[in-house]
DNA sequence: GAGTGGTCTAGACCACCAA
DNA sequence: TGGTGGTCTAGACCACTCA
């Protein structure tokens, strides 16, 4: 026999669902239909479909809200803002976060983003190159890059509305919804260049955090290398 | 009215079975009861057993198997030892892991290191110090810190019969079973002492790896800082 | 073939929310 | 008060494992 490609009902129920948000049929932060809508428009029962919908929760795709409904996940809210940033002050204060934009140009894709990207060498890409301060102080270097294909109307003016929220605004211009990331960590001294940007001692060592972001159906959307200073900082994991 | 401590019935089923897991009932590899044997001990129907299972399976403390039955987590198995280990090679190589004991000796715990494990300031700890090798090159120095009280009997001689595999040590040897950890990663300079350990010069960038790992009921047991050469391999983390 | 976990259903009731 | 998700039950059938 071939392969009995069997799937059970919800994950088939749950690709349904997961094609609707690719479609953009709902998108960022509003309400999807009802368990018991959803049963009836695929014919299956209730549970079946609360299944599917568990699974999308377990993923952040989905927020459920009890008593009101389940909604599309979104970077907007006040709740998971910053839900991909792990790095956290040593003291546990709380701290302001600010921005500072150093350019946002046109390039083109060098072989090593363009594999991770999934797009040709040497296609255009956006390049954004920022800041990041915490609490006044200078800590990360940001370079971020996207594919121009997709990322139309991405500019300094744009990046600066948005106070350098990138996802939200992704999301609210181009309603594309960043799901998950690989991160890739390594140690590096910091060159002439990067020593200046940070304004510290050339040779001291930076983590480095190379970002990949996919959208639904893990489609890779943006690249990011950060370079933080890790000195009143630290990079918190939880491991299960 | 005071607090109205609403617990679902299934996470009542599923603290019974925490409890039954901390008392040692069922060891790390024991098969424990069957779903309609659980269902009949608590009084409650297979359904809510089953959901309460599924997350102790979510949390990866307990395995399922279809149709054999459901296990208590080790970190014995083939399919998920170096559970807790990010570290991969840059060019995707699979490599052999080879460890080096350096020293086991009795010590009083420093503040900082008791408070991580909520013991009392200079009481009796082991510590232990090792190198990590990745075919054959050493990449990462160990420092592991563990509450004497609880490891009795944990010697050089003995490491070196488990070749370096810690959690299956005090799985073995002591029925403590480690369930999640928390990881703080920063870049440090190697000092002198360090990077003779590593055979690298003085200075050089390092990824610091501190770790604090739980056993059930979030009990902390054990402190480890790893220092690491991130030349050709890096730390890789998802986020969702 | 007996026993286990995995899927699916149908229906009841509860907790929460908004109008 | 009606609609939503959240819990709980009971029972049927499927897929897998092992003796």
């Amino acid at each position: 026999m071939g392969s009995p490609i069997f799937q059970p009902l919800y994950q088939q129920i749950k690709a349904l669902i997961t094609q609707s948000l690719i479609s953009g049929e709902w998108g960022p932060g509003a309400a999807i239909p009802s368990e018991m809508e959803l049963a009836a428009r695929f014919g299956v029962s209730q549970g079946t479909v609360r299944k599917a919908i568990d699974e999308l929760a377990a993923e952040n795709i989905v927020v459920r809200r009890q008593g009101k409904g389940t909604y599309v996940a979104t970077h907007s809210e006040e709740t998971v803002k910053l839900r991909f940033l792990r790095l956290v002050a040593a003291d546990g204060s709380k701290e302001l976060l600010d921005n500072k934009l150093l350019s946002c140009e046109r390039a083109k894709a060098p072989s090593n983003i363009a594999r991770m990207l999934d797009i040709k060498t040497g296609s255009a890409v956006i390049e954004i190159k920022r800041l990041l301060l915490f609490s006044g102080k200078p800590q990360i270097l940001d370079r971020i890059v996207l594919p121009a294909a997709a990322f139309k109307g991405v500019n300094a003016e744009r990046i600066e509305a948005f106070n350098g929220s990138m996802y939200r605004m992704y999301e609210t211009l181009l309603g594309i919804h960043m799901v998950r990331s690989e991160e890739r960590l390594t140690a590096v001294a910091a060159d002439a260049e990067i020593a200046a940007a940070l304004n510290l001692k050339s040779g001291t060592p930076l983590l480095s955090i190379e970002r990949v972001s996919f959208t639904y159906g893990d489609k890779p959307m943006e690249w990011r290398l950060g370079l933080c200073l890790t000195d009143d900082h630290y990079y918190l994991n939880h491991l299960e």
